[in-house]
DNA sequence: CACGCCCGTGAGAGCGCTCTCACGAAATCC
DNA sequence: GGATTTCGTGAGAGCGCTCTCACGGGCGTG
């Protein structure tokens, strides 16, 4: 079976459309991008020709005179293989394609696990090949997104920039709330010695959840203890071992935040590892919101990060820089406290 | 102003490059694409050209003559938002895009959740706006891959397509033999009445799945009996009322092959609840290796699928197609039984 | 030495679209 | 009623690139 290409029948152009309309393409290329001036008449008649040729604008064209891609980078600055595995970012990735989609552009995926691939995807930006970019998981202090906005492609992060340079755009979750929120639900529910698994001190999500610990014994009239404070690194065996750390430091620990789920889950190990229940001895609280939060046993306490909502508002973010808008640099959306078993 | 013909912020074309390199527009272009037939002095000076000033084809005016649009369109023809929380999705994804991007191909990623944006994707399509489609989560006898095909735009799905139309290329987890391995597992641990939850039966995987512990139980010479067979819908619910029904009409049971990990879950719950034990009264395996899998008490036992691969070889054979080539359209990959406490 | 043959090269024609500009007709003004 | 302003329209010039084709010079052949 011979393979049936067919380079002879071309999609219809503009000019077929027009011609079968009885118009010019000027006219034609009006009424299909929707532009004023136009009659009724004329109008009707060319998108009854373009109906009836299924035609379909092509964007190589329309790019290469407009000077815009209608396309948006989502591009995930990750190089751990293991990220790829959470579901975070791909309803993330939905979210925001859904934005991008209804204002009618395309979502190009683009990955940039080295350094070297995000100098590329800089070079790639800088030939005009988006118009925009959504950055995901940037780490430390990486100058990408300055080096976006310096080239004209507006860009608008996940998670408040380590930097602190507030020329970045960005969205988050209220990190220092949900922190706050869930060391005073442990408080409140009598624990006396509330310790906290925190995240990387590396980023500032591990930063503000940390911040919300604080914030809330203080808010209690509460000593923040050295001996009940440690830093895991978002993993089940980080929060495992951090927390047999913290046992062995601090034996009278009644309740604990983790700055993760998976950490929450590998401190619940350790915890009934060490002859203790949960929530009886010690009360444990996580934070993300994973589907694994319902499975465990007893079912965990979280804090939910709305990640549906962060996708859509960053595209909406993103959509307004590239029509030229100047929307506020930093948003932060609430996250809920979800009560289940754990405490 | 107006006498500046070139604005300082566009980047720079073909014609800037071949003038500083003191070639014409054609051998820098020769050069950029590879092309054979250009003297070495001619291709240095190009290169060194083309680095100095930063250069970036543009693919738009590129892909306007070349009618390629050196992208692949990811797309997703998924309704139910529940699902693009699973990793499985992602993690394909993330394969897929490696292989695409290292053809230096662009990926563009686009969900269709109802057959009006079905539709929609297939006029985008035929307006040449693709070079290939990798379909993921068909539904029933869907007949956008064969419109697509038609259109002269290569597709290959993930799974094999219900309608079993050879003419459709796709890439499948070898679902039959890991039924088939899951409940010879069972079997070989000593469990006289094995049952199973299937899956949906309007879904190749499974129908495949059953058929493998049909196949398991024929080979050991027993035969398939009606009450130890029923079908869920892959949740954790579906799973949970199924193994209860199970139980119900046959008590006896003493070993569930579960066709999908959440599936086994609730059966694992449904168990207990029962007043079993896991895997003591009743052995459990799952199917799909979910993180989920290592977190349940007793961990679950299931088999693995090999997304990564999936994902990769889905991109490979598409990459091919695209190219010309005519790869072979059927591609199973093999599966992995993953042994944990549940057995 | 004459003949053809590559082989590297450049000129130039578009790809399908948008956008500026000019033009005639209709509408409005003084 | 003549002058001016709309308003809808079409002609035509590119956008940046690839690709065909023609050309000139170096080379092997007879």
């Amino acid at each position: 079976m011979a393979q049936d290409r067919r380079p002879a029948d071309r999609p219809p152009t503009l000019e077929v459309v027009a011609a079968r309309a009885g118009v010019s393409r000027a006219t034609a290329s009006r009424v299909l991008r929707g532009a004023a001036n136009v009659s009724e008449d004329a109008r009707q008649a060319v998108l009854e020709a373009a109906r009836e040729t299924a035609y379909a604008p092509n964007r190589a064209a329309r790019s290469l005179v407009t000077r815009r891609s209608d396309s948006i980078a989502f591009l995930v600055a990750e190089s751990e293989v293991r990220l790829f595995t959470e579901p975070y970012f791909f309803a993330l990735l939905h979210a925001a394609h859904a934005q991008i989609a209804a204002a009618g552009l395309q979502l190009i995926f683009v990955t940039a696990p080295t350094a070297a691939e995000a100098e590329h995807f800089e070079h790639y930006a800088a030939g005009g090949h988006v118009d925009g970019v959504l950055l995901l998981s940037l780490h430390g202090d990486d100058r990408l997104p300055q080096s976006l906005e310096r080239l004209g492609v507006p860009t608008v992060l996940n998670g408040r920039p380590l930097s602190g340079d507030p020329s970045l755009c960005y969205v988050d979750s209220d990190n220092v709330a949900g922190g706050r929120a869930a060391t005073e639900l442990l408080i409140q529910r009598g624990a006396k010695h509330v310790a906290t698994i925190a995240g990387p001190q590396d980023m500032c999500a591990g930063q503000d959840r940390l911040t919300g610990y604080r914030l809330a014994l203080q808010g209690f009239g509460r000593r923040v203890s050295r001996r009940l404070v440690a830093a895991g690194d978002f993993t089940v065996e980080g929060g495992h071992s951090t927390m047999r750390t913290l046992l062995a430091a601090a034996p009278d620990i009644d309740a604990v935040f983790a700055a993760s789920d998976l950490m929450a889950i590998g401190a619940m190990r350790a915890i009934e590892q060490s002859g203790r229940r949960v929530p009886d001895d010690v009360a444990v609280v996580g934070f993300d919101d994973l589907r694994e939060a319902e499975l465990t046993v007893p079912q965990l306490t979280t804090v939910r990060q709305p990640v549906a909502d962060l996708g859509r508002t960053m595209a909406q973010l993103l959509l307004q820089r590239v029509a030229g808008e100047d929307p506020p640099h930093a948003t932060v959306l609430p996250v809920e406290v979800v009560k289940r078993d754990s405490t």
